[in-house]
Order: structure tokens, then C-alpha cells, then sequence
DNA sequence: GTCCAACATTGCCCCTAGGGCAAGGTCAAC
DNA sequence: GTTGACCTTGCCCTAGGGGCAATGTTGGAC
């Protein structure tokens, strides 16, 4: 009959692990000896292997202990061994993750992204918006590295336009204004009818078809920081939704 | 300027985790705004995407902690993705075992085994004999799976011996003999020669060759359930010692 | 016979990586 | 001004053990 170490030693656990799982009723507690040792049989062997086996499959010891009463256990089994698949495929995923970091492959911003920023500031847009601008693409490319090349090329796009990228100028401009100023309301109505011109149909506002949640959060971002912006975008989204 | 919300909902984590990773100095805590919630930049988010990618490689928070203060960051990843390579290789490792447990694989002993047993009691074998035989020969097979059948073929093989097999009986009535009785000396002296003659070599003993503990396990095990037993193993052991 | 090292027992607190709840304060919308 | 969704701190809880203490047992060496 074997010792709680002996038993421990064959399966590989430590004896605490072995007690743990007599704590929990995973493992039946088995006859003591004379000086209250506890004495396995070559049962408590081929059990405690079971068990390591699906605690190593990442199931919950409350699961293993239910698992033995449970009549579809070969349900359980499929399911525990998806999960395993789903797992690997998971830790997969992490280590490409893992060696594009190691690459030093995840760079805050593209060049290009960066050079546009630089354009930015001798376009006359203030260190501000800049910044704001770059916080974006940041947020953006870290979040969503498979679309922000498509908004990014868009949005720069958007700026070779004159007429739009005055209008960019003057929504940076606004930054100080009371929120009152009819100015504001004059600028929304340019920027709607821009917009709706650029992009034919305003359900085609880029970031709009995503199911993400980016394009409100980075409007919510930039109007933290004014509150003629925050009138500012009130008024353009109001507009926007009665056409 | 992101709350911690939209911070914990960009990256794909709780706000817990978030906060959990201030208290851990792992992410430094950003200035709060006027109502004293937590505003972070894009920065953070770039950051906590890295520490989740290491997290979820399995890298304890203390160690990624540290690592932005080592110098060779490199290395550690390298030693990372090490890591994480062995822990896949460990998960299909555990999805091969539970696919046998699935099938019904881990039989407690296959059928040759329990032919042999059966066979020992026509033998002559007493039942106790029997059952300390059948624990064996269980616990070899499920710690053990790969030598195990090597193992009992051997042990099958030297039951065909006639005078082995009338030793091993011999062994098995020892049982409740006085452990003092000049018997045992002798009987030892036989089973020394018998086994050396069948393995030539005393290093060539079934079992010895590996670098398990199993022989010493089942001789402990045997020896307990008698103080002539322990005393004939004794004897065995030091004139094997001696040659 | 005695001594020692290695084992066993129970009970307790500690750890990680967070989850969940409470008791409040805040924000934005209607 | 109320409602619902957010934020704050603080506290306790979990799984799966690790490690300690204080004590008892065993087996082998001298």
C-alpha cells in the first residue's frame, strides 16, 4: 500500500495536491494505517491520473468532481476537449503576437501616418489638433490595425481637397469660441453639405459600416477638450440624422 | 481623453484589470480630470496592449513589470516564446491523453495481464499474492506505459521456469514465517542464484535499467504487508550488493 | 538503544489575476 | 430632476495550490 508521497511521486503532483483534491471530494479519502497514514491502493493511481489529466485540460476541479456523476461523459469530454483546441489555437495567436513584438513591429504610428501629421502642422493646423490627431491614429492602429490603413488613406484624401481641408482649419479654429456663436451653426450646416457631397450617401461615412465602436469614441475624445467642438458636433450629428 | 471604461473596451479587458495593473505599478496611473476620474492618452492604449500580449503568453505581471527595466528585452521574449512553445506542445500533449481517456483507453491492465493473473492462482498462488501482483502491475501500466508491457513480458516469461516459479512460491508462503527463521537465509541465497543465472548480469535486472523508482516502490509496497517479506528483501539486497 | 533524516498529520496564512459587491460621486439625456 | 450608465475606493471571494508550524512515525545506521 502506498504512502501519500509514494502516490504523489509516481502521478507527479506534490502531496498537497493530493490532500487538495481530498478536500474537494475529487479523490476519495482512503484507510488509514495504524499511526493515521494514509494508504493507497493501485486504484488511487489510475484515478488521480484522470484527474491531473482533465486539471491539465484547464477544467475546474468542481467540474472533475461532477464529471463522475454526470451520465454523458463523453459529452463532457468533447467539450472540454474543444476548449483545449480553442486554447491552443488562442496561445498561437499570442505567440504571432508575441514576435511582432519582439520585432519591435508594433511602432506607435506608419510613417505615413507620420508624415501627414508633420503636413498638418505647415497646412496651419494648431499643435492641438495635431496632437489630438495623432492620439487618434494611435488609438485607431492599436485597436484596429485591419481597417486603419483604409480610414487613414481617406481621411488624408480628404485633405488635398481645398475646400475641405478649410473647413478642417476652421473646426480647429473653433476650438475657443463660446458655444453659443452662430458662427457655429453657419460651420456645421458647411460641414454637412461637404460631407454629404464627398461621400454621396451619408451612410457611407467611413467607420460608420464598421460594427466598431471607434467612431464615437474618437468624437467623444476630441470634444472633451471644448466645449464650442462638443456644440460643435451636436449640431453636425443632428443635421446629419434628418437627412 | 479616454475614461477607463472606453480605455478597458478599445483593448478588450475589464476596467478591473485595468486598475489591477495601476495597483501593480505595471501601467503608470494617468492624471485624473476635475471629478477625479482616470483620463488616459493613446499612449495607454499601446501599452496595455502590450502587457495583455505578454499576459496572455502566461508571463506572470511582476515579471512584465520588470521587464520594461531590463535591458535585454529581447532575450526575455525570446525565452517567452520558448515558454510558449513548450506550454502548446504540453496542451496537445493533454488533449492526446484525454482522447484516450475519451475512447476508454486507460483500461486498468490489458488482457494478457489479466489472463496471467488468473493463471497464477491455478498456480498455486495464494490470493494475496494475487492482489499485490494485480496493484502492481496496475500502477506500472498507468505510470509507466511504455516499459510496462516489456516489464510483465519478462515476468510472464520467468513464471515458464519451473524453478522459478516453485522460488516465487516459495517467496509468496514466506508470508507469515517467523523473520527470524533460518529459512529466509536460505531462500534468499537461492533466489540470488537463480536470478543472477537468468540475467547474467546483476545490472541487467528488469526495471534497474531504467531511471525510474518504480522497483524500489514495489518492493516497499510488497514488503510492508509482512515483516518476513521485508526481511527476505533485505537479504537479497545485500547479496546482490556484494557481487 | 538511540539517533537522525525523511516522511506523515492538521491547521494556518499567502499568492496570483482578477470578479463582484457596496456605498458613494458624476455625466449626459430626456 | 430623474434615470441609467458611468466612475471612485474598499473589501471580500475564488482556484490551485505553496509554505510554514508543531507534532508524530518510520526505517536504517551506528
Amino acid at each position: 500500500m502506498l504512502t501519500i508521497g509514494q502516490l504523489a511521486r509516481y502521478v507527479g503532483v506534490s502531496t498537497k495536491t493530493v490532500r487538495v483534491y481530498h478536500a474537494k471530494g475529487l479523490l476519495p479519502e482512503p484507510e488509514r494505517d495504524s499511526s493515521g497514514y494514509r494508504r493507497y491502493g493501485a486504484q488511487a493511481v489510475v484515478e488521480l491520473i484522470r484527474i491531473r489529466t482533465l486539471a491539465e485540460a484547464g477544467v475546474p476541479l468542481a467540474r472533475i468532481r461532477d464529471l463522475g456523476t454526470t451520465e454523458d461523459f463523453g459529452d463532457a469530454l468533447q467539450q472540454i476537449d474543444a476548449d483545449l483546441t480553442a486554447r491552443i489555437r488562442r496561445l498561437r495567436d499570442t505567440q504571432r503576437q508575441l514576435r511582432k513584438l519582439a520585432a519591435g513591429d508594433i511602432r506607435l504610428l506608419p510613417a505615413d501616418v507620420e508624415r501627414h501629421l508633420q503636413e498638418l502642422e505647415k497646412l496651419g493646423f494648431t499643435a492641438r489638433w495635431v496632437e489630438l490627431e495623432r492620439d487618434l491614429w494611435i488609438i485607431v492602429y492599436a485597436t484596429h490595425p485591419e481597417i486603419a490603413s483604409d480610414l487613414f488613406r481617406d481621411q488624408a484624401d480628404a485633405l488635398t481637397d481645398p475646400a475641405l481641408r478649410r473647413l478642417y482649419l476652421a473646426y480647429d479654429q473653433a476650438h475657443d469660441l463660446d458655444p453659443a456663436d452662430p458662427y457655429l451653426d453657419e460651420l456645421a450646416q458647411r460641414i454637412v453639405d461637404e460631407t454629404v457631397q464627398r461621400y454621396d450617401d451619408p451612410g457611407n461615412l467611413p467607420g460608420q459600416t464598421t460594427d466598431s465602436a471607434i467612431p464615437q469614441l474618437l468624437q467623444s475624445t476630441v470634444n472633451a477638450s471644448s466645449p464650442a467642438w462638443l456644440r460643435l458636433d451636436t449640431l453636425i450629428r443632428r443635421r446629419l440624422q434628418q437627412l
